[in-house]
DNA sequence: TGTCTCATGTAAGGGGTTACATGATTCC
DNA sequence: GGAATCATGTAACCCCTTACATGAGACA
């Protein structure tokens, strides 16, 4: 379970409640995950468990009480440890592919469309991905280097979408070909 | 479920059992599923529950009986009824991502080896992506245009790989600029 | 004798999602 | 009065994966 080790290098970088990590998976995007409750607190549940995190809780008055987590000694072990491991392969899952596959069956009119419609999707993905990348600010930078590793973070995901955007843009043109 | 609509348009293709289905899961890139035994014979029930495919039961002597299943006109229908909805986001996990955002704990020499593994297990993919394109000889093409939306989906999977190779490279190049 | 192919299916468990539940405060 | 924020947690459900089960014939 990758995201138990996204929750620890978060907490290797601050300590934080499981309320303040929902919003920080729920708006990154290179986190591939919803960042819903039932995720976070459990595994937050898990790490405590196995000894990589501990937590403090914390009362305050106008607010409920909160559970503050840090990382143990043993915890950034465990994260040292699980980066250097062999990166797993990514995971691309396309349906539009197995539309495209069967889409000998529209007519031209409405494959154009299904192609603009594609394409006009991957332009959204990549403009929220651009206002995401403008509007943080507050990523860790303890260093040049991770600054430069958190910038390639994001220069990864505008280029896989920027990828995607020229391919669709090809394949609408070539499609011009088969009309008459 | 979007398995249930790839099973579909193989079925409109040709009728399959579902032993030569799992097959074909197993090794299309651009189907992402494993193709285990419990997805494909649980999607195959429920399409013929749902009335989108029937199945005759073919008895063979020196193997097993099998079921051939085929669509049905509903099938039909509503296999061009979800080609033609809005195509879905693609998903892209990476892990590797994740390793990185916490990488600066490693040593210049850690990052390099890091890099290079990962570098090495995207041209491992790219390699296994251009054989199975060489191999695949027996998709549908019954028309000039169905060959071209075959051929441009395979592209789309070598480019998005191409993309993936092209950005670690680039941070490998970038990454001597931190060493002294 | 052991493994591979053909062929269908089940069991168990992990991972992920949405929605529900509570309860105070703040903002419109 | 109603929605949003802070904060933690649970319930129900779907999807997906590995592994197990059966049983015949082919091949080394």
């Amino acid at each position: 379970m990758t995201i138990r080790y996204a929750i620890l290098g978060f907490l290797s970088w601050k300590e934080s409640s499981g309320y303040e990590l929902k919003k920080i998976f729920e708006d990154s995007p290179y986190l591939y995950w919803s960042g819903n409750n039932n995720q976070i607190y459990k595994s937050l549940l898990q790490l405590q468990k196995a000894g990589l995190v501990t937590y403090k809780t914390v009362h305050q008055d106008g607010a409920p009480s909160k559970k503050i987590y840090s990382i143990t000694k043993k915890g950034q072990e465990e994260l040292k440890k699980w980066i250097m491991t062999a990166p797993a392969v990514p995971e691309f899952k396309k349906p539009f592919l197995i539309q495209m596959a069967w889409a000998d069956i529209l007519s031209k009119e409405e494959l154009k469309a299904l192609f603009a419609r594609y394409e006009k999707e991957i332009e959204t993905q990549l403009n929220f991905q651009k206002e995401k990348y403008d509007r943080e600010k507050d990523w860790p930078n303890r260093s040049p280097r991770e600054t430069f590793l958190w910038n390639m973070i994001s220069v990864n995901l505008m280029s896989t979408f920027q990828s995607e955007l020229a391919w669709i843009r090809k394949v609408s043109q070539q499609l011009s070909r088969f009309e008459e």
